[in-house]
DNA sequence: AACACGACCTGGTAGC
DNA sequence: TGCTACCAGGTCGTGT
C-alpha cells in the first residue's frame, strides 16, 4: 500500500516517537512472529543480530527503511502492500496483525504491522543500499527525459520500475500521468520530451505535497486502510466520470496490476 | 534482455 | 445468510 510518501510519513513519526535517550533507544529483545517476514534470512539470526544494539537513524530510500544500528548492523524494512511501523509505550500491547517487535530498555516498542504478511525485515551490513534508482527529485527534467527516452516499456510500467525511478506505486503512478495527458500504455520513449517535462515536475511535486499530508494524516495505524490521502483524479474510478473532460475512466491491466485512466484526457 | 505471470499472504466485498 | 471469486497503494522468482 504505501508509497514513497506514506513510507517517508512513517519514518518521520518513529524518529519522533523514538525515546530521546541514547540508552533507551536499545534493542533489548527483539521477535520476529513468522519466518516469512525475513525470509531467507532466519528470523532467530535477524533477532540475535539486532539484540542489545542501539537505534542510531532511521532513514528511507524509496519505500525502504533503513534503521541504523549503533555499532552494529542496519534493519532493512519494507512495509510491501500492508506493513506498518511504529513506536508504542508498551511493548506487550502489540496488535494481533504484529510480525515483528522490537522492545526497547524503556519497555517501549517498535512494532512492524501487517496484516497480509507480504512486508520484509532483513538485517544488511552497513553501506549495502537497496536496489533502486533515483527518486524524482534527485533528478533534474533533463536527465528524467533522457532516461525515460531509453525506456521501451509503457511509462504506466516505466514510473512502477523501482529500479529506474523510486517511490512511485500504483496510485501516484497512474495520478501522474493522468495529470500529465500521458496514456499509461504508451510506449515511454514515444512519449514527447515537453510531456516527459511536465510529468516530471508533476512527480516532485506530487510527492512532496503528498508526503505533508501524509505526515498529518498519518497519526494512528489503521490510517492506510482509510484511503488515499489526497483527493483521486483516476485510481479505483472506474465507470465514474472524469472531472475534466466527463468521459467514463478505463481500467486496464498492466503487470498483473490495474492501471486507471481517462481515454479522453490521456492520449 | 525484456516481458508475462504466478507466488507470497490475509481480508474485504461484489455477486450469485 | 453463506459461499465464491476477485480485488487490494509491492516485489520477487521462474519461465518463455
Amino acid at each position: 500500500m504505501p508509497e514513497l510518501p506514506e513510507v517517508e510519513a512513517v519514518c518521520r513519526r518513529l524518529r519522533e516517537n523514538l525515546p530521546t535517550a541514547r540508552k533507551d533507544r536499545e534493542i533489548v529483545t527483539a521477535r520476529l512472529l513468522r519466518p516469512s517476514v525475513s525470509r531467507p534470512q532466519a528470523a532467530a539470526d535477524v533477532e540475535t543480530a539486532v539484540a542489545g544494539k542501539r537505534i542510531e537513524t532511521v532513514r528511507r530510500i524509496g519505500k525502504h527503511i533503513l534503521v541504523d544500528l549503533f555499532d552494529g548492523p542496519t534493519l532493512h524494512v519494507h512495509l510491501r502492500m500492508t506493513g506498518n511501523l511504529y513506536v508504542i509505550p508498551d511493548v506487550r500491547l502489540h496488535a494481533a496483525t504484529t510480525r515483528a517487535w522490537f522492545e526497547l530498555r524503556t519497555g517501549a516498542g517498535i512494532v512492524f504491522d501487517d496484516p497480509r504478511a507480504l512486508g520484509k525485515i532483513h538485517v544488511r551490513t552497513r553501506g549495502e543500499v537497496p536496489d533502486v534508482g533515483p527518486e524524482p527529485h534527485e533528478l533534474t527534467a533533463a536527465q528524467f527525459i533522457a532516461l525515460a527516452k531509453t525506456v521501451k516499456a509503457p511509462a504506466k510500467l516505466f514510473l512502477m520500475d523501482q529500479t529506474k525511478v523510486a517511490g512511485l506505486g500504483n496510485i501516484y503512478a497512474a495520478e501522474a500521468l493522468f495529470l500529465a495527458k500521458i496514456h499509461p500504455a504508451k510506449a515511454t520513449r514515444t512519449v514527447s520530451a515537453p510531456k516527459l517535462a511536465a510529468l516530471h515536475a508533476i512527480l516532485v511535486a506530487m510527492l512532496e505535497e503528498a508526503k505533508e499530508s501524509a505526515y498529518r494524516a498519518y497519526t494512528e495505524p489503521g490510517y492506510f486502510a482509510e484511503g488515499e490521502s489526497f483527493p483521486v483524479a483516476v485510481y479505483d474510478r472506474e465507470g465514474e466520470p472524469c472531472n475534466v473532460c466527463g468521459r467514463k475512466i478505463k481500467r486496464i491491466p498492466q503487470g498483473g496490476r490495474s492501471t486507471y485512466f481517462c481515454s479522453g484526457c490521456q492520449r
